[in-house]
DNA sequence: AATGAATGAGGTTTCATTCAT
DNA sequence: CATGAATGAAACCTCATTCAT
């Protein structure tokens, strides 16, 4: 006898393989080529399955980028947040180029964290960050406005840029424009995932150690 | 009367506009929704005109592409030459925040040139740098492979890592890792197309006198 | 409730429907006209079903040609085979001419056999004959060749020459060039199915009486 | 100075070269590649030239089988009159192995004459006879029937019929159904164009005596 | 006479979506 | 839940034809 609660679970099993078949083609055949037959086709299943699960090839997209968005958020709320255990989690392992140069201001440690768990987070889920990336650029509402666009500011950067205002104005960091430094270390790190997915052979932890060496030197107040 | 060259000028302005078209069918609907039909509506001519002048679709998106890369070539090429006049006029107007701290090493003078001729060659041609942006991350061949994917390694990052890994063992620049800190750089200069086509508001000049900040505070010697 | 078996069978009707409006369409607008939504029109269904169920017009015309070679290959070689009910079978109600000039030799038989079934199943799928024959004629592979061309020697022809000569060296023929004379009687029956399908008056019995005659006195040792 | 002979002239020279090149077109991609821009190409000119000479497609490829028709009227209305000397003339070279069993009747000589005339004038114009077939196949009028369907009886069979039948009433010929035979001689002779065009080793002249020498002992009077 | 440009119709194919079972 | 069948829109491309020069 299966209770409702089965089926949920069945059914939820069925969306997640899905999704992770989503994230397969759009990694194999891009964007354009992910059609609903092609993600049917991945998952052994019927074109049926799909649209029964998803009301609309659009909702399973926007589900890719969602889950990504979750996982990121609590992954990175966790090693930007100052509770050192979790920082040290995410930390450990990777060599710390920066972390003398620019002192252990509290200003510092939370951007190192912000750096690594960023860079942690992309390698860890390469091609569901190049899946999502592939939605980002292309999923388009009727009106022809990208679906993922920030209607405002950028939300991600703006927060970085927080991060950076409030080490320079606790005297952490060194009078740099703080936007312009956001939207360079955000640069760097949205397209690590297209680089890492494209060249298997790419030195993600010698990206990680110069991109703190960078921000260190340039964040420094003692010149 | 007309001559053959008339007629071949009046088939290359047409070719030309098609191209225009394209670009702005590119940033305004993005690579899957510049169809022929699209272009050949901002066009104001048929859809047959378009595939008169190209015989494929790709063969337009393509044009796109090689139009930009051959003006980059040029005025870039220009800028890193060491000929004062050219580096001189490319960098006009832009606040040189770097110059002083690496010094007028020729390593940093190049280097110099390399950043600001790029980042100056993307404000010119927002638009035309976003559409190729579209085709390279979208058109795909046959077998399913982007049409624009280096075989090999990327030519363009490891050009920009000669140019650093020159600066140090010339002992003009720090010893940092040559690779990482050529792809952040291109990281940067890659993505400021998209950022600044899709803020109007997005302080470009800031941009650049900051990664030049970083640039040098990351590669003096004297430390 | 329906079965598996059940929706099989839906679609191997369905598939059966389209092959038969292709062989109309064939018939009546010949090659160049048989469109997809020719043949969807005379189905009564959207152009979508046709592609459906075959993935590529030339996959349809294809069954077009293939069904035809099935029924063909199997009426013929009962024929063929010299299991008297079978022989009697194809020839019952066609009046014999040549039976005494040739006398009863068991290559004549075989060769009266053959003649008779041709004809008999080309008189009993006149539509289907003209319509492989649209197929035949027209249909190219991409590199430009036709598509059922054979590659080497036509295997329907050596057949019928091997028959010929069979009885030449058993002495039951008269030595003629057996090749030329497989091409003549091939071309015969060949030609019939188109002239038969133009004028409806078309006598085949009395065609098929005036062959065999010629092949008797032709192929008849005793002269 | 040019005459208007000249340019008359000029223009007749493109129109052969025209009808030459979509004979070649004809045989090397049949009826269905055969576009004007194929013909064209051929030609080394432009598609305005094909247009300009002949107001239609459909126009360029009647003259294919104008002109062939003009041809092998002349050819073969010369060799079935009884002139001896262009009899002798078509004949002239061919082993005639027909012609002493049926004697040298004037109805076996006139019909002698046909089947030779006829299967030389395939055999010099090979190409030409292919692209006619391809046409006289394909070619419709707006209304779907094939351009060149004979109206009523087809008037080739029916001549080649009559001759077959005065033969007959003259007591030359055995009595046979000279529709039928007519048919089959016919057929014989329109296939044979195909074949030799598909089979370069494809040996005309064994078929030729092979055909004689049926005609002979099926009509042949003494038995 | 010839050319190149342009048009628009039509053909094949792909695909998201709907629906009966 | 799942499937296979069906639809119709839209895309790319080919091509006969027209026309200005």
């Amino acid at each position: 006898m299966r209770t409702n609660r089965d089926l949920s679970l069945a059914a939820s099993a069925r969306r997640g393989q899905l999704v992770d078949c989503a994230v397969d083609a759009l990694c194999a055949v891009g964007f354009a080529g992910t059609s609903i037959g092609e993600v049917a086709r991945r998952a052994g299943v019927s074109k049926g399955v799909v649209t029964y699960h998803f009301p609309t090839k659009d909702a399973l997209l926007k589900q890719v980028v969602t889950e990504l968005y979750e996982r990121a958020g609590r992954q990175i709320a966790a090693a930007t947040s100052l509770d050192p255990s979790l920082t040290v989690a995410v930390e450990a392992g990777s060599p710390d180029a920066g972390a003398e140069a620019a002192g252990s201001s509290v200003s510092w440690r939370i951007l190192h964290g912000y750096i690594t768990s960023n860079l942690a987070f992309v390698a860890q889920n390469r091609r569901h960050v190049r899946a999502a990336m592939e939605v980002l650029g292309n999923l388009r509402s009727t009106d022809g406005s990208l679906e993922f666009a920030p209607k405002g500011p950028d939300p991600v950067t703006a927060h970085l840029e927080g991060l950076i205002r409030d080490g320079i104005q606790r005297g952490d960091f060194a009078a740099v424009d703080p936007s312009a430094m956001a939207v360079i270390i955000r640069s760097v790190i949205d397209t690590v995932a297209a680089r890492s997915a494209a060249d298997p052979d790419f030195d993600q932890a010698a990206l990680t150690e110069t991109l703190l060496t960078i921000a260190a030197r340039t964040l420094e107040v003692a010149r």
